[in-house]
This record gives structure tokens, C-alpha cells and sequence, in this order.
DNA sequence: TGCCAGGCCCTCTTTAGGGCCTT
């Protein structure tokens, strides 16, 4: 196993509805959720983190190499260059449910876009698996912070770079799986929201 | 060569088109 767990602790990030938000993101090889690989799956909630890599079977588009610096050369995956060590995808996905088992349910997972990109890209992902009934033992729905934050606020950009320069005043290494959802929850904690406001932008798995 | 996702939202709208957001 080489997909990172950080250890498991008590808490669980607790919403007022009693539910865990777990943060998530993915690197893939394009933005076609019906085809694409995934190539990193990160997840953060309350200080714990979890993150694996995996050696897509598809070519990367050029925008997606170029945006998440990912290559892979000679059946090696790297990213800027260097190379990261990956895991086959079954196993990458057995290792994340077992992460999200270890969260006080009800577990949703909250993604930038989510209702459009990761959660489709995740549940075709899950299904070829036959991990999808498994899944949906654990995780009871998606949030998605990209209407979130245009229900909650009036900006010139919703994209989660320009919400992190905007609400946390910093930069960071965006299109890193685990930096991006890691900003997600800080971004989640910054703003707060009302369980109505999570509510609207709740989505089923 | 030129194709290369897709749903939502807005508006110079509804007999439509373009920009946004995710990689």
C-alpha cells in the first residue's frame, strides 16, 4: 500500500446537522468524466489527510498536462519532472473507503465543481470497480462549494484559485490533489455556512 | 485539418450563444 493516510484521531470534522465533510479532490487526464483517468485522488477532514497516486491507461490532453504538470514517461508517472510513486487503482480505492469508514457518518464529500466533474469522474470509477454500493454504504452524498460560493457571495471569479486569493490571501500549489482540497476546507471553514446553504448545493451519490 | 465535455447561468434570451468551472 503507498497511498497516504495520516492517522486516525476522534473528532471528525462534525457540521451542526451532525454530519463529517470530507473534502476531496482529483487529477485526471482530461475533463471528459466519461472517459478520463484518474491520476491522483487527495482527501482532507480535520487534519487527517489521505492521498494516492495511479498510473492512468490514457494519454493526458495537452491542457491537462500542462495545468497539472503530470507526465508519464516510460511508464513512469511524474509530476514537474520528478517522479511519484503510484498504486494500482483498486487499490488506491480500497484504501480511500477505508479512509472515509473511519469518519463519523453521515459522510459527504465536498469537491469545487463537484456535481460536474469528480463526482461523475468517482462514481463511473467506483462502478467499474464494483465498489459503488460499497461506497454509497459510507458516503451519503456530495457538496459542492462552486454554486456554494456563488449562492454565497458576489465575485469576478468562482474558480477555486481566485477564492482562495481572495478569502485566504494566498497562493498555493493548485492542481496538487492534496493542496486543492486542502485549501477546499479551509475555504469550507472560512465561510461557514449554514446548513441551508449546504443543503442547496448537496447532491445524491 | 480540425475535431477534441457538458450543464448551468446570463443576456443584446426563449426560433441562442457564449462564458464559466472542473482536468
Amino acid at each position: 500500500m503507498t497511498s497516504s493516510h495520516s492517522p486516525a484521531d476522534t473528532s471528525g470534522n462534525k457540521m451542526s446537522d451532525n454530519k463529517t465533510i470530507v473534502f476531496f479532490d482529483l487529477e485526471t487526464t482530461g475533463l471528459d468524466t466519461t472517459v478520463c483517468d484518474i491520476i491522483q485522488l487527495s482527501a482532507v477532514c480535520d487534519g487527517r489527510t489521505f492521498n494516492a497516486y495511479m498510473l492512468p491507461q490514457l494519454e493526458l490532453t495537452d491542457s491537462a498536462r500542462q495545468v497539472t504538470g503530470f507526465t508519464v514517461v516510460d511508464g513512469e508517472l511524474k509530476r514537474h519532472g520528478a517522479p511519484v510513486t503510484t498504486e494500482p487503482l483498486a487499490e488506491a480505492f480500497g484504501s480511500f473507503l477505508d479512509f472515509l469508514r473511519s469518519f463519523p457518518r453521515p459522510v459527504l464529500l465536498g469537491a469545487h465543481n463537484a456535481k460536474f466533474f469528480d463526482a461523475p469522474v468517482l462514481r463511473r470509477v467506483l462502478r467499474q470497480l464494483g465498489l459503488l454500493g460499497e461506497f454509497r454504504k459510507v458516503v451519503s452524498g456530495f457538496v459542492d462549494t462552486y454554486p456554494m460560493s456563488k449562492n454565497l457571495f458576489t465575485l469576478p471569479s468562482y474558480s477555486q484559485e481566485n477564492l482562495v486569493r481572495h478569502f485566504l490571501m494566498k497562493s498555493y500549489d493548485a492542481h496538487n490533489a492534496l493542496e486543492d482540497a486542502a485549501m477546499l476546507e479551509e475555504l469550507f471553514n472560512k465561510w461557514a455556512p449554514s446548513t441551508q446553504a449546504i443543503s442547496r448545493v448537496t447532491y445524491g451519490v
